[in-house]
Order: C-alpha cells, then sequence, then structure tokens
DNA sequence: CTATGGCACGGATT
DNA sequence: AATCCGTGCCATAG
C-alpha cells in the first residue's frame, strides 16, 4: 500500500501551504478536518465534490466499490462505514434506525449558546477563538495578551470576552489557573448561600497543603482551629472542583463527572447490533463530506487549453486537488481498517469496563495493519470515540497500558473495609495474577485521585473525588 | 518500623 | 530523538 510519506518531492512542492497539513490529515480531529477541507474546496476550482452512490435499499452512501456493509454484514469482522454528520448530508439520507449512542454538545457549543447573544460579530469571533484554545478541563492555558496578540484584537476586548465567559455555567470554565477556576466557583456558590471561613484562603494560599492532608499547618496560618479547617476542606471537596470542564452540567453518566472528552465530537462511534448483541459490532467512522472529492473534469480539460504561465498556475492546482483526493482516500482508509481493528481486538472493552481493555501497542497494530507506527499514532492521537455506554473516550485510551490494572485497583479500594496500604494491595493483584511494584501502585493511585492509606478512613460514601495538584 | 512521595534511571514507546 | 512508564532507592512523616 502506497504510504504518504512517500509522496513525490516533486509534488511536495508544488502544495506548499496546504501540503503539511495535507501529510498529516489522519491526525485531525474531525472538526480541523472539516475546516481543512472546507478550505480547500473554496481556494482550489479544481477539486469537486461528487455524490456518493447510495445503496438501494438503506440509502446509506457506499464508499468504496462493494457491498453496503450494513445490509451485507460481513459475517466475522465488524462492520465498518464512513458517515457524515446530520449537518452536512447531502440529500435526505434517512435517519438511520442504529441504536442511539448519546452525542453531548461540546462544552463550546454550550458556552457560545450562553454568551452568543450578548456578542457582536467581533466579539463573537474572539470567542469562538478562545473557547477553542480552551484545555480539557476548562482552563485557558494562555493569557490574553498572547490571545490578543494571535487574534490582532485589543487586549481589553479579549479580556471582556474572556470574562464573559468565565461568568457561564460550569462556574470557573476559562479561568487562567486552577487557583482562579476554584476562586469563581466560591463567588458563584457565594450569590446563592454561605461559604465557610477561610475557604478562599485555603485555596489562594494553602492548596499544596490541602493536597497533602495537612490540616494542622493550615489552621496555624491562618489562625483558625482545625475543625474549621477540616470543615472548610470538606466543602471544598464537595463543592468545588479544579477541573471545570469535566463536571457541572448535563447530568451525563455517572462517570461522566471526570471524564473531560465527553463534550468533544467523537470522530468515531462503536455500537452492538440491535438484532444480534453477539455478533460483531457496528462501527460510524465519520467523515468530513457524504461523497468525495476528485478533479473536476471540465476544468482539467480546461487547463489543457491553456498555455505558459496561466497553465502552469491552473496545473498547480490540478495537481493539488489530486494529491487532496488521494490523502483523503488514504487516510480514511487507515482510519477505518484502524476502527476495525479496535473494534474486533478491544471488544470487551468496549462493552464492558476499563477493566477488560487488553494491553495493545501501536507497534503491535502497526504491524498488523501494515503501515507505519508513526501513521497510528497520528491517528490515534486528538480523536476520540463514542462507545456504547455513551462514554466518549480517547482513542489513545486503547492503547493505556496500565488502565485495566488501575481499574482494578480503584475497585480493590472502593471495596475494602479497612483501607489498605500500597503494600497490601500489590499482594491482592498478585492474587489475580497482576505482578507490580508497590511504588507503580502508589502511583496508580495518586492517577485515580485516591488518597493514601491514611487519610482514606473517614468518608466512604462522598462521590466527589478528592484531587487538587495541578 | 511502616507507609508514602520525590527523584532519577533504564528500557520501552512514540 | 524525545517522551513515557515502571521501578528502585532514599528521605520523611507518623
Amino acid at each position: 500500500m502506497a504510504i504518504l510519506q512517500r509522496a513525490q518531492p516533486r509534488i511536495r512542492q508544488v502544495t506548499t501551504a496546504h501540503l503539511t497539513q495535507t501529510m498529516s490529515l489522519l491526525e485531525l480531529s474531525r472538526a480541523e478536518l472539516n475546516e481543512w477541507l472546507n478550505s480547500s474546496l473554496a481556494s482550489n476550482p479544481a477539486l469537486e465534490v461528487v455524490e456518493p452512490e447510495t445503496c438501494p435499499s438503506c440509502h446509506r452512501p457506499l464508499y468504496h466499490s462493494g457491498l453496503c456493509p450494513m445490509c451485507h454484514p460481513p459475517k466475522d469482522e465488524p462492520i465498518v462505514f464512513l458517515s457524515t454528520p446530520p449537518s452536512r448530508r447531502s440529500s435526505n439520507e434517512e435517519t438511520d434506525n442504529l441504536p442511539e449512542v448519546a452525542q453531548p454538545v461540546t462544552l463550546a457549543d454550550h458556552l457560545m449558546g450562553q454568551i452568543g447573544p450578548e456578542l457582536n460579530a467581533e466579539e463573537r469571533s474572539i470567542a469562538q477563538y478562545l473557547l477553542a484554545r480552551l484545555d480539557d478541563n476548562g482552563l485557558m492555558p494562555e493569557p490574553p495578551f498572547e490571545s490578543a496578540r494571535f487574534l490582532h484584537a485589543s487586549p481589553a476586548l479579549v479580556e471582556k470576552v474572556l470574562h464573559a465567559i468565565q461568568r457561564c455555567d460550569p462556574p470557573g470554565v476559562g479561568a487562567l489557573s486552577t487557583v482562579e477556576a476554584l476562586l469563581i466557583q466560591i463567588e458563584s456558590l457565594a450569590e446563592n448561600g454561605s461559604v465557610p471561613a477561610g475557604v478562599r484562603e485555603i485555596i489562594a494560599g494553602h492548596l499544596e497543603e490541602l493536597a497533602h492532608g495537612e490540616f494542622a499547618n493550615i489552621a496555624k496560618s491562618l489562625h483558625l482551629n482545625r475543625e474549621a479547617v477540616e470543615e472548610a476542606a470538606h466543602f471544598i471537596k464537595v463543592n468545588l472542583t479544579p477541573y471545570p470542564g469535566r463536571a457541572f452540567y448535563g447530568a451525563g453518566t455517572s462517570r461522566s463527572s471526570s471524564d473531560p472528552d465527553l463534550y468533544r465530537e467523537a470522530e468515531m462511534t462503536f455500537r452492538v447490533q440491535p438484532n444480534n448483541p453477539t455478533g460483531p459490532l457496528i462501527v460510524e467512522v465519520y467523515a468530513p463530506l457524504s461523497g468525495r472529492v476528485r478533479v473536476n473534469p471540465e476544468f482539467r480539460q480546461m487547463v489543457r487549453t491553456l498555455t505558459g504561465a496561466e497553465r502552469e498556475k491552473w496545473n498547480e492546482k490540478v495537481e493539488e486537488a489530486l494529491l487532496i483526493d488521494k490523502c483523503l482516500r488514504q487516510s480514511q482508509n487507515t482510519l477505518l481498517r484502524l476502527a476495525s481493528s479496535l473494534a474486533e481486538e478491544q471488544r470487551a472493552f468496549i462493552l464492558g469496563t476499563d477493566r477488560e481493555l487488553r494491553p495493545l501497542t501501536r507497534a503491535e497494530l502497526a504491524r498488523r495493519l501494515e503501515v507505519h507506527e508513526s501513521t497510528i499514532s497520528r491517528a490515534v492521537s486528538n480523536k476520540r470515540a463514542a462507545l456504547p455506554n455513551g462514554r466518549i473516550v480517547p482513542i489513545a485510551r486503547f492503547f493505556d497500558r496500565s488502565l485495566s490494572v488501575r481499574d482494578m485497583v480503584r475497585s480493590i479500594v472502593s471495596d475494602e473495609s479497612k483501607a489498605l496500604s500500597d503494600t497490601e494491595i500489590v499482594s491482592l493483584l498478585d492474587k489475580q495474577g497482576v505482578h507490580i511494584a508497590r511504588r507503580t501502585v502508589a502511583k496508580y493511585r495518586a492517577m485515580e485521585g485516591i488518597l493514601p492509606m491514611s487519610l482514606r478512613r473517614a468518608q466512604h460514601s462522598q462521590h466527589a473525588h478528592g484531587r487538587a495538584t495541578a
């Protein structure tokens, strides 16, 4: 199979600006790919979109010559097909009879919905940029003046928009730091009820100590008694979150509050067959457009009649269009094969729990699909998958070596009656056939936000996970 | 003395 | 080549 990296150097020169992106189509997210394609279509008259053939019985677009994967499902392999989001569908393709998988609104959409109405056009485009920059936790990683420089907008205006964002629903979004996010949340809580004494001060100056459970130190430096500090700590734990983007709105599944990717679009959706739950999975991979692109034959014909510089100029466009077409097919093809492999390999994980994730490396999959391993890396990074239970997870998670063990640790701790030490957890895991070092259990614990044994005894039925370090 | 976190090393992964 | 991950060693707190 021709590998993307092999594209001839001659062409590489032709399309400088776009080519770098073309080479890495695989690593673009759904939205980015969309945007890229739109701009390519707009700037290249040689490109045209052709309607796909559709399956005669279900009217689903057929991307490959051959049978419709839904109407003629393969026997053992997963059923994989490309599909286009409803807004971009060409004709009125019938809505599918596929089982519903929750497709939540993105965090950015949610926020834009709140602030959009109050903003004028310029402010809105600033907001759009800012929202796109929010990280997984809903925090703003870049100071307003930098955004302003990038946008060529006045810093004051950018700040104004940012402040508008910060007043929005998941309290704390758009904050520049964890501390700021917490403080904003406090303000929002203070409007409705009272906030225990010391909470603000602890957030502002003693977060580190709080994370380590050093109540005595805090009490001393704030001149409070220990009870007050504990009360404040409890309040913080229950009411505040350092990850504003993850929680608060849209009561999704119980897990959702800790899943930052929930509010991003998925690039593929895994489902079970409604009438054949034990059969192969169905995988829907999203494509930026229904149908496919090609070089407009009339345009090409027209170019042939030109001469000299004119001809050169438009020929470049034709070459570029050819390349775009090729790369698009190439990347979609790999994506489909990747999806299929994942559905097959990680079926148990997709249907079940984290614990059932099989260790799988990118390199291994690359060998199997006969592509370069960097190809897999690109395809996997920056993408998300929707699972049948409605969760949206980063596709990189399919390659997480320790996820299943971390899940075991989590359940060991939640089932414990007498707070276990890391060493004890090691031996419990040993019995279940998992052999890891004590130090490693400690790290997993930290990753899961589980406090050390000594700080774990107290409250058990609390649903909030305490984790406050950056 | 036990439990745990920090640091750093080496090997695997990307 | 850069980064990530599991681990061992050591310091520190209780």
